[in-house]
DNA sequence: TGAGAATAGGACATGAGTGTGTCATTCTGC
DNA sequence: GCAGAATGACACACTCATGTCCTATTCTCA
């Protein structure tokens, strides 16, 4: 663990974090024990990786936003105006959601951690003020409730493409069309 | 009980139903020792009034249907087309976020509960076919992401509101506006 | 193949939530 | 004001999730 973490320990740790994801994003009083059930690991290993349930927390945590400030990167490069990269955030990370389940579904999980971090909101916040300011978003609406609607409509969709409703490659589109036509500003 | 019940036993009925909706809403695991604080009764009264947390359960579940039945029947009283009734439901049912969330947000809850009926999602079901039918609501999307949209939708509507972020005066057209515009069938 | 890492499967103590009971106190309606 | 209803405040046993051990077994890599 001081050294070079072999691969077996890397991929037993992702498949802990994998299925502390899954499960804590719609019940975080989901057991430990269920985790290890699901990653297919022992109470004794999950323990081993993460001596406490806080430190599974905070390990998920940190990942969470990793992968979701990646996401959020590689979205911004690849658009130009507020809005466009608004679109792309939200094509990008429906297949996070897990992860912004775990994030944002309750505002008070993370109060006080260390780790946790509001850049995300304050960005997104930008974002969506820059696209009222240029006429793409309606400006009666607060950014707090666009960014609601926005990490609700991630969820449904992510919901319904994990259930079969919606087939995976249309799930980008509908997300984004749903967003746009619902929040555009009236002329 | 079994005569009639004294006007102070069903006002301690209601507190405690409408605390246990409160909290349960947004966390299933909230314990009973919490509701009776936020009910501002002892939990033994709570216990008497529901001896085990299912028979609370239970109640809430009842509770909560009748209470979403009765808006609907309103709301179907009032309308003549279909797109027209699932606005005013939306309308009507912004007020009763806690119970919605109680009762729809983990479709596993009440599996198996003799109490439960489906019939208010087959109802929707119907009258989002209808809105379909006739060229009210896109007919690419499936009935059911379209229930997920809407609540999603009433959800973030009522937090907002709770939150102070949008007045309630605004929410009805606020949350009925973002569904009309963001499903409605290209022309 | 052998050494060391990694894991499974327990036992055990602890704390929180739950369910049940009893008794004293407060409230309500006649 | 009084009887009975309604409630609050405890005490107790029980269950379950958690955290900490320990030992036997399996896996990995040199």
């Amino acid at each position: 663990m001081t050294t070079t973490d072999s691969g077996v320990r890397q991929r037993t740790r992702r498949a802990i974090l994998e299925a502390a994801a899954a499960l804590w994003a719609r019940d975080f009083s989901a057991s430990l024990g269920d985790i290890a059930d699901r990653a297919e690991v022992s109470r004794s290993t999950l323990h081993r990786y993460f001596p406490e349930r806080q430190a599974l927390v905070d390990a998920l945590l940190l990942d969470s936003q990793e992968s979701l400030e990646e996401a959020w990167s590689t979205a911004v490069a690849a658009s130009s105006t507020p809005i466009e990269t608004l679109e792309n955030i939200m094509g990008a990370i429906v297949d996070l959601a897990d992860r912004i389940l775990f994030l944002f579904s309750d505002p008070a999980r993370f109060e006080g951690n260390p780790h946790w971090r509001a850049d995300d909101d304050d960005g997104m916040s930008d974002l969506i003020r820059a696209a009222q300011a240029s006429g793409d978003l309606d400006a009666d609406i607060a950014p707090t409730f666009v960014m609601g609607v926005m990490y609700s409509l991630i969820y449904v969709t992510a919901e319904s493409v994990a259930a079969g409703t919606l087939p995976r490659h249309k799930a980008t589109e509908t997300v984004v069309r749903i967003f746009r036509h619902g929040l555009t500003a009236r002329s």
